[in-house]
RNA sequence: GACCCCGUCGUCUAGCGGCUAAGGACAUUGGGUUUUCAUCCCAAAAACCGCGGGUCCAAAUCCCGCCGGGGUCACCA
């Protein structure tokens, strides 16, 4: 038999990073097993239904490279794969489960009715899990409206669609047994119930909007790559056998096992993702990095030169976001702040302004406008006078960069050009 | 409140009865390389394995209780 997971999220607007999570394992089990991947749009929520939500969800799958084999932007064996096509599917099954006397009418909605007993599984993550049915009041199946609830339109769903694997957040635990009920009431075949952790706020609450980006667009726009993000997201409950911290997607979907993932909820906390998205960004070449900075390169920077500041920056960003802010003295004017050039260059004025004068008129001098020869320049000129040449070179950077923070000096002046460095070390 | 789940360094985790006076990663601190910052390298500090009882020659690892945290209890998903 084939192995048939699905994700399932609702479109509330966002694409969440928990469906991203939850979508990731899924995804590692189907790829590893070659089973089948599934998207299903569940939008039984008419209120809260908003149509360019779909988008958002399937832009953040596509981003991230978590591609399924069927869904509703692509056709498949068992569409539609979006609940308010499937309608009839559901409320003819109500009705059944009425006639049958499962179920009953109660002020124009179906309610099921539960058994008595015990109801229970043996969950692929947490072993043996089971409910007594007097816990679980009769609950609504399908609502006035003729929607579907949640519980039931997603039994009915994973059962036509043929799913053998739900693979979701601790957060549905309570909700099985009520599925459970469904399914042997439908006389369908059950499948296996693997229920991951769920991702916490620092605060130990379940993770949310307000407390954490919690948005898939957040971590595209701050410039995290969709390979860290997904390593990151792999480390969250699930621990490689080798102990390895970095590792591409196929990796993990060779090494994947259930009984690897933990049961104890993990704090989401970005720190780590910095780092390791550092770690990918560095693992770029010069070129592809060039491309993917193109998006945040301050105004006015043409590609060429977005190209030669890559090498100087690769190690000194974490997030492509960070980019802007390293390299905007190239084409715009800095402000100089004279507190801050004497304090940092632990210098007195009157030596930065003879130092400023006097590199004026060596680099002016200069024909030949590489890194190693203005440097070379820099270090005669500090040798000769006496200057310490971090001083020195400190008093330059912030005078021509407005930054005492900044990629290495020479590279950067040979990339400002003679002219521009020129005109700082001159201006008042 | 009821039911269910969970409990190892600040954070992510390894560990599945002895190899552990608990290992790795991030973060932190110190040092080295260095024109700043960063990268890189080295080192340090950091969990009496929630607490209390058992079982066993031996427990972070098995059992029980307690405490703590979380999740679910909708005609939301």
């Amino acid at each position: 038999m084939t192995i048939r997971v699905r994700i399932a999220p609702s479109p509330t607007g966002l694409a969440h990073l928990g469906t991203i999570y939850t979508a990731l394992f899924n995804y590692a089990f189907a790829r590893q097993n070659q089973g089948q991947f599934i998207l299903r749009i569940e939008d039984t929520d008419v209120k809260r239904h908003v149509p360019e939500a779909e988008q958002v969800i399937y832009d953040a799958f596509a981003w991230l490279g978590l591609d399924y084999d069927e869904g509703p932007d692509k056709s498949g064996p068992f569409q539609p794969y979006r609940q308010s096509e499937r309608l009839k599917l559901y409320q003819d099954y109500a009705h059944q489960l009425v006639h049958q006397k499962l179920a009953y009418e109660d002020e124009g909605a179906i309610r099921f009715r539960v058994p008595a007993g015990q109801t229970g599984w043996q969950d692929l993550i947490r072993g043996e899990v089971k409910f007594a049915n007097d816990q679980i009041k009769d609950f609504v199946v399908l609502k006035s409206d003729g929607y579907p609830t949640y519980n039931f339109a997603v039994v009915v769903d994973d059962w036509l669609m043929q799913i053998t694997h739900v693979v979701r957040a601790e957060d549905h635990v309570s909700n099985t047994p009520r599925q459970l009920l469904i399914y042997q009431a439908l006389q369908a075949p059950v499948p296996q119930f693997a229920h991951l952790p769920l991702l916490r706020n620092p605060d130990h609450s379940k993770i949310s909007k307000r407390k954490n980006p919690v948005a898939i667009a957040w971590y595209r726009q701050q410039g995290y790559l969709p390979d860290a993000l997904l390593n990151f997201l792999c480390l969250l409950g699930w621990s490689h056998p080798q102990s390895q911290e970095v590792f591409p997607l196929d990796e993990f979907v060779k090494h994947f096992s259930f009984a690897r993932v933990s049961t104890s909820a993990p704090v989401f906390d970005l720190t780590k993702l910095d780092w390791l998205n550092g770690v990918y960004i560095r693992q770029k070449t010069d070129r592809e990095l060039a491309q993917l900075l193109k998006p945040f390169a301050p105004p006015k920077m043409s590609e060429t030169l977005i190209e030669q500041t890559v090498p100087l920056i690769k190690e000194r960003i974490n997030k492509l976001s960070d980019y802007a802010a390293m390299v905007d003295f190239l084409v715009k004017e800095p402000k100089i702040d004279q507190a801050l050039l004497l304090k940092k260059s632990r210098q007195d004025e009157k030596t930065v302004a003879e130092q400023r004068a006097l590199a004026v008129e060596k680099l002016a001098a200069v024909e030949d406008w590489q890194a190693e020869k203005l440097e070379r320049v820099c270090r005669d000129l500090a040798a000769e006078k006496n200057y310490h040449a971090g001083k020195f070179f400190m008093a330059l950077r912030i005078v021509i960069t407005g930054k005492a923070v900044t990629p290495p000096l020479f590279a950067s002046l040979a990339l400002l050009g003679k002219t521009k460095t020129l005109a700082r070390l001159q201006k008042k």
